[in-house]
DNA sequence: CCTGTTACGATGCGAGTGCATTGCAAAGCC
DNA sequence: GGCTTTGCAATGCACTCGCATCGTAACAGG
């Protein structure tokens, strides 16, 4: 059989285009021919990896899932403490570059108001780390597994919230991050 | 002269027919043709009173900042305390009328991102009600104008995430509802 | 009645859209 | 070196979009 290519590669570079778009577009200003140039491909090859612009918008959103998972899986080995001051600050754009991805990831929390492929990703998402959170806490001090995950939501809460603020300036990085260390910490 | 009719009920008309547009299917599915037929008006007479689409999206954000303004002056009467804890669980939806509302709001959100002229509108709103906040803080307790303002940005923050979270039914109304208040109460 | 202005419905146009189709180039296998 | 299967660029099509334009129905003032 004929011409093997690295398929997780172009999948990838698409993705990774599309992302692009979002962040400087926002989510109406995707279509196939935007991600096209933008990836420096011809819309054929996204049609062919993709098939349908709903199902390249939709692994947009679970790449960015798995991202965001990877990146929690590299703390690992830090105390549970540090592992939950890094999940509810991680998101917090401190560079431009977490300022794109933290706006790609509120496009698709917009888009999942209305979208149910989208709203059930986000939403196993959302319950991965609320459990993980609710785990880390139990681990870093002796509560009850409902006192546990009242904290959790109370923090991811606070965390999402903060967030916003800052993609749209309205507060520093430094002082979101401050508030939540302070929360974390209170317990 | 001719022909007069009540020009800020047709504009209302129109804007109220944008909102449930874009309820049901998101900022993406606006377009002059589907507000119309919302409306059950011709295009025509959109393009009279709005001019052009852009102008008719930021009429709607403006119009949601308003109702917002005037429903929280609707509450001068009442004590500082409550007044506050009003401005946080406002927007969390109970029933579907509410459920539209805060899903037209978070659409604008995530088009601020994007959008300089509803992203300003939305700061101008923010910076609002921080302000109305802090007051109602220092009415409230005894505290230096930066702790309260600390707290109002830290509870404001709070109730955009839980709000989301129940928009989404990831949370309960009454859950949501009870944290907040047991925040605004802890002071 | 007439006239001038306003309110808007109807229509047309150029641009952009997602997607199906077509065709060909590249590259393992025989 | 053919043969065959894959990877993808190119093109065409039906459709939707925002907006400009045109026509006219309604009505207050003279």
């Amino acid at each position: 059989m004929p011409r093997v290519v690295d398929h997780e590669e172009r999948r990838w570079e698409i993705v990774f285009a599309l992302w692009l778009v979002i962040a400087e577009q926002g989510i109406e200003g995707v279509s196939l021919r935007h991600v096209a140039a933008e990836a420096g491909v011809s819309m054929g090859r996204i049609q062919h990896y993709f098939g349908t612009k709903d199902a390249l918008v939709l692994a947009g959103c679970t790449a960015l899932v798995d991202r965001a998972y990877g990146g929690y899986q590299e703390t690992a080995d830090a105390a549970p403490r540090e592992r939950l001051l890094h999940v509810m600050t991680q998101q917090i754009p401190r560079d431009d570059a977490g300022r794109i991805g933290v706006s790609v990831w509120y496009a698709y929390v917009a888009k999942s108001i209305n979208d149910a492929a989208v709203r059930q990703v986000l939403a196993e998402a959302r319950r991965g780390a609320e459990d993980e959170c609710v785990r880390l806490i139990r681990a870093d001090r002796d509560v009850s597994a409902e006192t546990a995950l009242a904290q959790a939501r109370r923090l991811l809460a606070l965390a999402d919230g903060l967030t916003l603020r800052v993609l749209v300036r309205d507060l520093e990085p430094a002082e979101a991050v401050a508030i939540l260390e302070a929360e974390v910490g209170a317990g």
